[in-house]
DNA sequence: TGACAGAGTTAGGGGTCCCTAACTATCCTA
DNA sequence: TAGGATAGTTAGGGACCCCTAACTCTGTCA
């Protein structure tokens, strides 16, 4: 048997789940039109999201009150900023990416990628850290790698 | 101006393009029963979605016919192939997971990687290649590194 | 305290994607 | 070549997610 919190959650509700457990971080609780911004979706559309989310028991919310994360919602929404912030370091920390895609990559695949995959990913980080403490810096060494490869690549295709 | 071709897809309509690809190579054509078989989903689904994507002049597509991808389909399916192939890749000869677990994990993280990421990508597998090659294998280290983390893990949970 | 601005909700509708049930086309074999 | 098996389609409906427009609520300020 599961309890209602434990069922699937779609990605569109694991980013509202997201937006709320960063809203009501900075203050009591998050506002509606706060994190209607934050998605870029309409105030409406949040308000179908809430009773979806308060209906799982993931959310505490009535109609013009503040809104806050239950006990496993407040778990749910931790485990999906986790998986975003090693997706995000990894794209940034590790492939060199630019911080802003690295963000948007982060939204959409952290909906994708399961515990597995997740734990390596930290662990891999871990490693390349560690490298660099070693004095063999993994990270480094493949900006070089991908530097002169894609130097190599844009010289070939415009001599 | 945009073709009809150029259009941003949405992760099922990539799912079908990919499924004909495959199966297409295999024979002349990709049968409609086994488009819904690799899919998992009910063969008037794959009805409904032909029609979608022959519409987007993506395939080629009548009624009880044969069914084939356009010089623009073939394309785009190549590329999602490709991101395919290149995330199972890294998550099996870098992070080292189970071939099954990175199949699936590959199948939907590469609805939500673009170009920038997965190019990186790309090049950090060369990247481990190539330490493979000169003695110094990063993949292998990383291997022994989760090893003994995950087992200091495991002991410290369970002394 | 009453009226206004802004926040939040409801109603209604559209798009996507999937399903089952029932129908139609095609193919193969007796 | 007729009939049955299999493949494919259509019809109808549900779940999810989003939108706009119009309404209601709330808090603030003159």
């Amino acid at each position: 048997m599961k309890t209602e919190s434990e069922q699937q959650l779609s990605a569109s509700l694991e980013d509202y789940l997201e937006a709320i457990f960063n809203l009501a971080g900075e203050s009591e609780g998050a506002r509606s039109k706060d994190i209607a911004e934050a998605l870029s979706v309409a105030r409406s559309s949040v308000t179908g999201a809430l009773q979806a989310l308060r209906e799982k028991g993931l959310a505490n919310y009535r109609p013009y009150g503040c809104i806050t994360l239950t006990e496993p919602g407040r778990t749910l929404a931790a485990e999906v900023v986790r998986k975003h912030n090693i997706l995000k370091s990894f794209f940034v920390n590790v492939l060199g990416v630019d911080a802003d895609v690295a963000q948007q990559a982060a939204c959409k695949a952290e909906h994708a990628l399961g515990p597995e995959i997740i734990g390596r990913l930290l662990s891999f980080i871990k490693y390349v850290t560690e490298s660099h403490r070693n004095g063999r810096d993994v990270a480094e060494e493949f900006r070089q790698f991908h530097k002169s490869r894609s130097g190599a690549k844009a010289r070939k295709a415009q001599p």
